[in-house]
DNA sequence: TCAGTAAACGGAGGGTTGCTCCGCTTAAAT
DNA sequence: ATTTAAGCGGAGCAACCCTCCGTTTACTGA
């Protein structure tokens, strides 16, 4: 990779951090351009969807959102290490206002760190459903899902990621067995 | 309002639904105005922005959907009752490609039918609260941001919309009170 | 050091859409 | 028939997306 390409690639991805954050994923990518200082053709060349320029600048972050879950998982129960992931990923689907609405396509854009998530959301899943502490039935898909709910319900008025913890608490208690099938469960 | 105004208002809701059916509800205003054989200053002085256009095209739906909950509603368990308006909300958000992400907007849009829904769903989820059902400390807000994430999750691959009636079942499941603080769960 | 070359750059420009504004038309009241 | 205000229409401007192609520039090999 030639190195002004590497250099403006680096710059369209700050740029593209600096106005998601201030605008939103609905940003002008002509703003981007001007805000990295280069041609709006250099854009659409290193990225040629938004998506794709979502996923690029999502990546470290995801990276090291699946680093820290391997990390903590060994120390807690399957279904805690579940709840902290998804209550993770509510918080990067929050970055960027308007992010959350495409966090199921953004996941799929194929950068590394978004695989490393999906990957490691899988890992968290099959391991709780092995141990009996999720139905058999959930798929990741639908803990992604979940992940935008809350991420939306959040976004609706000022206050709302205060909520984030306790509607996180709820849906994953939500994807326990019932509790006649395993006597009590613990609380 | 004049004989002329009445005329194209209906014009004009009859082209929204055809055009928002065939692309969508981000299709072309312009569009719309045209296969209405109006002005577009027309349309923009019925409906001031895409949501109150929206809600306009919806509002006999929602007023139908609250009708048929109301109906059915007396038969049936409070819960059960939430959990079917929910998939009822999931499937009316997904009538237009690409409605369910401003659902929310649409439903404040305060025509006759959105505010019939969104006063039945808070019926029933006061009635499930007082019984019990349902934590306290959730809000409709909550419960459309449910519809909203289900639809958009099932919108986003091939196979989604048979996913729909087990995601539904499982965010009502999260709803539900921790089981110790009321006995044995009834499946 | 210095061509030669392919990769990368930049931004003009065409197409699309959103939305406003204001001169003209017309329904309806008197 | 006259009046009037409600309603109509669409030109027009601004914003945006994305492509295309002439120009520039980083690397390579001699």
């Amino acid at each position: 990779m030639r190195a002004d390409a590497r250099r403006n690639r680096d710059r369209l991805l700050a740029a593209a951090d600096a106005v998601f954050t201030e605008r939103g994923a609905d940003a002008s990518l002509n703003d981007v351009a001007k805000r990295a200082e280069v041609g709006i053709g250099t854009l659409y060349r290193h990225f040629p969807t938004r998506e794709a320029l979502l996923g690029a600048t999502c990546d470290e972050r995801f990276l090291t959102l699946a680093q820290h879950s391997r990390e903590r998982s060994a120390s807690l129960s399957a279904l805690e290490a579940l709840r902290l992931f998804l209550e993770e990923l509510v918080h990067y689907a929050g970055i960027y206002q308007g992010l959350a609405a495409s966090l199921g396509i953004v996941l799929r854009s194929g950068t590394e760190g978004c695989h490393a998530t999906t990957a490691e959301g899988q890992r968290l899943l099959e391991a709780a459903q092995r141990e009996g502490e999720v139905r058999g039935d959930i798929r990741l898909d639908d803990v992604v899902c979940m992940a935008m709910a809350i991420s939306l319900s959040a976004s609706q008025d000022a206050s709302g990621t205060k909520r984030i913890p306790r509607l996180t608490g709820m849906f994953i208690d939500g994807l326990r067995p019932p509790c006649d099938a395993r006597g009590t469960r613990p609380r």
